[in-house]
DNA sequence: AAGACGGGGCA
DNA sequence: TGCCCAGTCTT
């Protein structure tokens, strides 16, 4: 594109955007930090999921001291069911770093937000054009998408070295216009417009710009391959109560998935074909119980595996100390810690069906 | 350069 | 069902 046309393209984005840009919470304030929160929850997740969140989060932690001084578990309790969960304990890690290095304020310098625990080249940009006005385009998904089209670039999205590619792009394209307005207004096209699966090409105000559009070939872009194949984990999932009624529950490791989240004790089942061998092996890990009776199975999807998981029930021995990591705690206690989305459903489960049985 | 990391929405 | 979503960190 020569200069005039980038300009054109600019106005007729920008005018768009200023007519028919979505009104979201985060784009009613210009506090930084609230942004910043924003742009982490928007991390491969989509808008109407993150605004309850969003909003709740801001409200249960309003300045960066309230949510470094929180609780590593309060902060998950807040993020529970929002998934990604390491992206939650990396703000709160970086926000413990702009409390100390920089006063509370976030910096201005690209290479300072870069060093923060969580800010990634993504939301670095982001937060220099949509926070502080610079020019930095920030490279997502919806913008390449979006380019891929426009320019007819068939390079693979999912290789680090397009990524690059769409960069020096951008850079030229927002620097004609308002950084801010720019990055949003190809996030809102992106979702509203220049959808993967189906688009509204005419509705769009860059249609006659777009190559793709031009030849038909909207829906070859962008390229991507690359595609993971799903493993399916079978689990025991134990239901152990104590005399009181209360359930053992064990808090998953620091590490790894679902990083210090709470649930009921599992057991991995694949090494064990035999029923005898699990029983021995469940025995193992928490002891004597009667789990003859099998309640309920459940199957929980995630994008790269699956959890085939199978509910016992059993009374433990009375002899059995707790380990480390472990706890007896009652249904309603549990709501006070987090736990996934998975072991939400077997709490569901399990207090409908006591409620039958009494 | 790959793989790990959640959960919900949609055709 | 398979793919996508305002990505980042780890190996």
């Amino acid at each position: 594109m020569d200069l005039q046309t980038i300009q054109s393209f600019n106005h007729d984005l920008l005018d768009w955007f200023h007519q028919e840009g979505r009104k979201l919470p985060w784009r009613e304030t210009s506090n930084p930090y609230y942004i910043w929160i924003s742009e982490v929850m928007l991390q491969q997740t989509q808008v109407n999921t993150v605004i309850p969140y969003y909003e709740r989060f801001i409200k249960q932690f309003p300045t960066p001291s309230a949510l470094a001084s929180a609780s590593e578990q309060e902060v998950l309790k807040c993020w529970e069911g929002l998934g990604y969960y390491s992206r939650a304990r990396h703000l709160q890690e970086g926000v413990r770093e702009v409390v100390e290095k920089y006063d509370s304020t976030l910096p201005e310098r690209k290479k300072d937000l870069l060093s923060i625990t969580g800010i990634g080249p993504y939301t670095a940009a982001a937060l220099l054009s949509i926070a502080f006005n610079e020019p930095e385009p920030a490279i997502d998904g919806n913008l390449m998408r979006v380019l891929s089209r426009v320019f007819l670039i068939d390079d693979d999205i999912s290789k680090q070295k397009t990524r690059k590619k769409f960069e020096a792009l951008a850079s030229n394209l927002i620097i004609e216009t308002v950084p801010s307005a720019f990055n949003q207004a190809l996030m809102d096209l992106g979702a509203m417009i220049c959808r993967p699966k189906t688009t509204e090409c005419t509705e769009c105000p860059i249609q006659n710009y777009c190559l793709a559009y031009k030849e038909g070939v909207q829906l070859e872009y962008p390229v991507k391959t690359g595609k993971a194949k799903l493993r399916t984990l079978n689990y025991a999932v134990l239901l152990i109560t104590d005399e009181h009624g209360r359930y053992l529950i064990e808090q998953r490791p620091e590490q790894g998935l679902l990083a210090g989240m709470w649930q009921f004790p599992m057991v991995a089942l694949d090494e064990y074909a035999e029923q005898s061998q699990r029983e021995q092996f469940i025995q193992s890990r928490v002891g004597k119980i009667d789990f003859r009776q099998q309640s309920f199975t459940y199957t929980h999807r995630f994008s790269h595996l699956i959890w085939q998981l199978s509910l016992f029930k059993g009374q433990i021995q009375e002899d059995r100390r707790l380990k480390e990591r472990e706890k007896w705690m009652s249904l309603n206690d549990m709501q006070h810690y987090p736990f996934p989305v998975s072991h939400q459903k077997v709490i569901e489960w399990v207090k409908k069906n006591r409620q039958e049985h009494t």
